[in-house]
RNA sequence: UGCGGGAUGGAGCAGUCCGGUAGCUCGUCAGGCUCAUAACCUGAAGGUCAUAGGUUCAAAUCCUAUUCCCGCACCCA
C-alpha cells in the first residue's frame, strides 16, 4: 500500500470558481484521489483557501464587509461548491488560519537565519486619499506611447507595451479614482532566488524523466532565464505578519501572498490532522510519501521554482513534490473565462442546472491536458447526451427493465458461458487494464475514452447475446445474458466511481452495495462477483436528456457569443 | 520583443520523442435490431496532417523559414 500526497492549487478566495478552475486543478486531482483510494492506497488529498492579498482587501472593501467577514464567508460558499461537486478533499483549509501564520513565519525566519532574505528599500506609488500603496496594475492613466486613458500602472491593453506606474500621464488609483498619489520609499524582504538557483535546478533536472513535458518546459524556461531575487512581503493589512522578527520599520508589513499561499498545503494538514508532519517531513515518516500536484500551467513556476526555493533556502527536511500534473485552459467559446468579468459559467451556477457528474463527466473527458480546450454548451450537450444518457444510462435501464419482466427483480440462474461471453471479457480485460494504466499516469482524457469503450462493450455484447430473442426458445442461454448484463452494471458503477461519483453510488445500490474496490482479476471472474439470486432495484432513468431548447436558454442566460 | 505550448476530414481530439499504408468520439448517410431514454449495433462517405522550402527510397512525424491562436515574462493571482 503506498501512501499518496494530492494537493490541488488553492483557489483564491475571491468569489466562487468558474469551470475552468475546477477542472484545471481540484477536479482532476478529485479523480485521481479517489482511483487511488480504491486501489487500496493510503491517500491524502488537501486543498484550502487562498485568502491574502490585494484583491480580498478591495472586494471587502467594495461590499462594505470587514475582510475576515468577506472571507469567512467566501470559504463556506467555496466548501459548499466544492462538496457539491464530490471533491473529496480530506481537508479543506484556509490559509489565513494560524497554522499557516505560524509555518509561514517559521519557513521566513529560516531562510533568514540560512541568509536568503536581505531588505531592499524602493520606491512605490501611494494613495494618500486610499491610504494605501498601489500595486502598479491599480494605478492608471493615460499611455506614454498611444495615448490611451485606462492604461494600467504595468500594462497598456490597448498597445499592449509594458508600463512602470511612472510613465502614465495623469496617473490615479483606480481603487478611488483620486489623483493624489505619490511615489514613497518602502523597505521590504528579498528571497534571493539566485542563490538558490543551483538547487532547484539539479532538483528539477533530476524529475526530468517523470514531469509532463509542459511541467518541465515551464520550469527549465525560468531557470534558463535565471532566477531573480523576489519581494515576499506587501504592504497590506491582511495577511501573515512579519511581527517583530525583521525589525521595527517590518512590522506592519505582511507576506507576499504567494509566499504564503503555498505553506498553506502543509498548514492546511496540520490544521485537522496532529500526525501532520508523517505527510510533510522527510525525517519524521514522510520519506514513503509520494507527493502529486495538480494545477493550471499558470501556477507551474510558483511550484517548480518559487516554492522550492523557499524549500531548500530552509534546509529542512521538507516533502517536496514527485509529479506535477499541469493542465492548460479551458475556455469559454474560445475566449476567456474570468471571475472578475463574471464570463461563462460558475461552479454554483453550474449545480442549479444540472447535477455534478454531468459536469464532471464532460469536464475530464474534454480536460485540456494537450492544448487550451473550448468549453461550448452545444458540445456539452452533445457530449453528455451521448455517452450518460444513450450509451450508459440507456444500458442500465434496458437490462434491469428486461431483467425485471422476464426474470423479476433479482439475478436469473442458469445458462453457459459462450463465444459471444469470451469475446466480452477480452474486450473487457484489454479495456480494464488500459483505463488503469492511464489512471495511474493521470492521462484523463484517454482513460475517459477507456470508460466509454467499457460502457459501449456492454451495449455490443446485449446486442449480440440478444436474450429477447433467446427467451422464447432458450430461456437459460436468454438467462446469462441478463446475470452477465447485470454484472456488467456493478462493474460500471466500480469503475465509473473515480469520474462520476455519484452515478457509480447510484449503480452500486441498485444491488444495496457500496463496495469501489478496483477490480484486479479477469473479467470472467469480475462478471461473476453477483450470484444468481441476488435481488436489485432497478432504477430511474439516470441521466435525463439536454433538450435543444435549453442549451439556447442557457446560452442566453451565460451570454454566450 | 523574448521564451514556451499549439495548428490533423464539418466539430472535438490521438498519433509527432523512436520517420514506413492517417486513428478515435461526435455529426452526416445507409443497413440491422426491437429489450431500452426515437435508444442500441453494423457499415459507408468525408483529410494533399497551417504555409513554403529542405533531408530521405519514404515525412503528420526530422531540419529551416513564414503565418495564425494561446500562455508566460512586469504588476495581480
Amino acid at each position: 500500500m503506498a501512501r499518496i500526497l494530492i494537493t490541488s492549487a488553492l483557489p483564491y478566495i475571491n468569489g466562487i470558481k468558474h469551470l475552468g478552475n475546477l477542472v484545471g486543478s481540484m477536479l482532476p486531482a478529485d479523480v485521481y484521489a479517489r482511483f487511488r483510494r480504491q486501489t487500496g492506497d493510503e491517500v491524502l488529498y488537501i486543498c484550502a483557501t487562498d485568502e491574502h492579498g490585494t484583491p480580498a482587501e478591495l472586494a471587502a472593501l467594495a461590499i462594505g464587509q470587514s475582510v475576515q467577514a468577506y472571507c469567512d464567508e467566501q470559504h463556506e460558499v467555496q466548501k459548499r461548491a466544492g462538496d457539491q461537486f464530490g471533491l473529496s478533499f480530506d481537508h479543506f483549509g484556509r490559509t489565513s488560519r494560524d497554522e499557516n501564520y505560524i509555518l509561514t513565519q517559521h519557513f521566513a525566519a529560516k531562510l533568514q537565519e540560512n541568509g536568503f532574505v536581505e531588505k531592499r528599500t524602493e520606491k512605490q506609488v501611494f494613495s494618500i486619499a486610499d491610504d494605501r500603496f498601489l500595486p502598479d496594475r491599480y494605478v492608471e492613466g493615460t499611455c506614454p506611447i498611444c495615448a490611451y486613458e485606462k492604461a494600467r500602472g504595468d500594462q497598456c491593453d490597448n498597445c499592449g507595451r509594458l508600463l512602470d506606474p511612472t510613465d502614465l500621464k495623469d496617473p490615479y488609483s483606480s481603487v478611488s479614482g483620486s489623483k493624489d498619489i505619490e511615489l514613497r520609499d518602502t523597505t521590504h524582504l528579498y528571497l534571493l532566488q539566485e542563490k538558490l538557483q543551483a538547487p532547484v535546478e539539479t532538483w528539477v533536472e533530476d524529475h526530468a524523466d517523470v514531469w509532463p513535458a509542459l511541467t518541465l518546459s515551464i520550469a527549465r524556461k525560468w531557470l534558463k532565464e535565471g532566477l531573480r531575487d523576489r519581494a515576499i512581503t506587501r504592504d497590506l493589512k491582511w495577511g501573515v505578519p512579519l511581527g517583530d522578527a525583521f525589525g521595527p520599520e517590518m512590522a506592519n508589513k505582511v507576506f507576499y501572498v504567494w509566499f504564503d499561499a503555498p505553506i498553506g498545503y502543509i498548514a492546511a494538514t496540520k490544521e485537522k490532522y496532529d500526525e501532520w508532519e508523517s505527510w510533510w517531513r522527510e525525517d519524521k515518516g514522510a520519506e514513503d510519501v509520494s507527493y502529486v500536484q495538480f494545477m493550471g500551467k499558470d501556477n507551474v513556476a510558483f511550484h517548480t521554482v518559487s516554492f522550492p526555493c523557499t524549500i531548500f533556502g530552509s534546509e529542512e527536511p521538507w516533502k517536496k513534490v514527485d509529479t506535477l500534473k499541469s493542465l492548460n485552459w479551458l475556455t469559454w467559446y474560445g475566449g476567456k473565462f474570468s471571475t472578475s468579468e463574471k464570463r461563462g459559467i460558475f461552479m454554483d451556477q453550474a449545480l442549479e442546472i444540472l447535477p455534478a457528474d454531468y459536469w464532471r463527466w464532460y469536464l475530464m473527458a474534454n480536460a485540456p491536458e494537450s492544448d487550451d480546450t473550448s468549453f461550448t454548451l452545444e458540445g456539452f450537450a452533445q457530449t453528455v447526451n451521448k455517452d450518460l444518457a444513450d450509451v450508459l444510462g440507456n444500458f442500465v435501464n434496458r437490462v434491469t427493465r428486461f431483467c425485471k419482466s422476464k426474470f423479476g427483480e433479482e439475478v436469473p440462474d442458469g445458462g453457459e458461458v459462450g463465444p459471444v461471453e469470451e469475446k466480452l471479457f477480452a474486450e473487457l480485460d484489454t479495456r480494464i487494464a488500459s483505463y488503469t494504466e492511464n489512471l495511474h499516469a493521470m492521462e484523463f482524457r484517454k482513460a475517459c475514452a477507456d470508460l466509454r469503450a467499457i460502457w459501449a462493450a456492454g451495449n455490443e455484447y446485449m446486442q449480440e447475446a440478444a436474450p429477447w430473442t433467446a427467451f422464447k426458445e432458450d430461456p437459460a442461454k436468454a438467462a446469462i445474458g441478463v446475470r452477465v448484463g447485470l454484472n456488467l452494471i456493478k462493474l460500471f458503477g466500480v469503475l465509473s466511481h473515480p469520474i462520476v461519483p455519484f452515478t457509480s453510488e447510484k449503480l452500486l445500490a441498485i444491488f444495496g452495495t457500496t463496495d469501489t474496490s478496483w477490480p484486479t482479476g479477469p473479467a470472467a471472474e469480475i462478471l461473476t462477483s453477483l450470484p444468481a439470486g441476488t435481488s436489485f432495484t432497478p432504477p430511474d432513468v439516470l441521466f435525463k436528456k439536454i433538450e435543444d431548447s435549453q442549451v439556447e436558454e442557457w446560452k442566453e442566460t451565460f451570454g454566450a457569443p
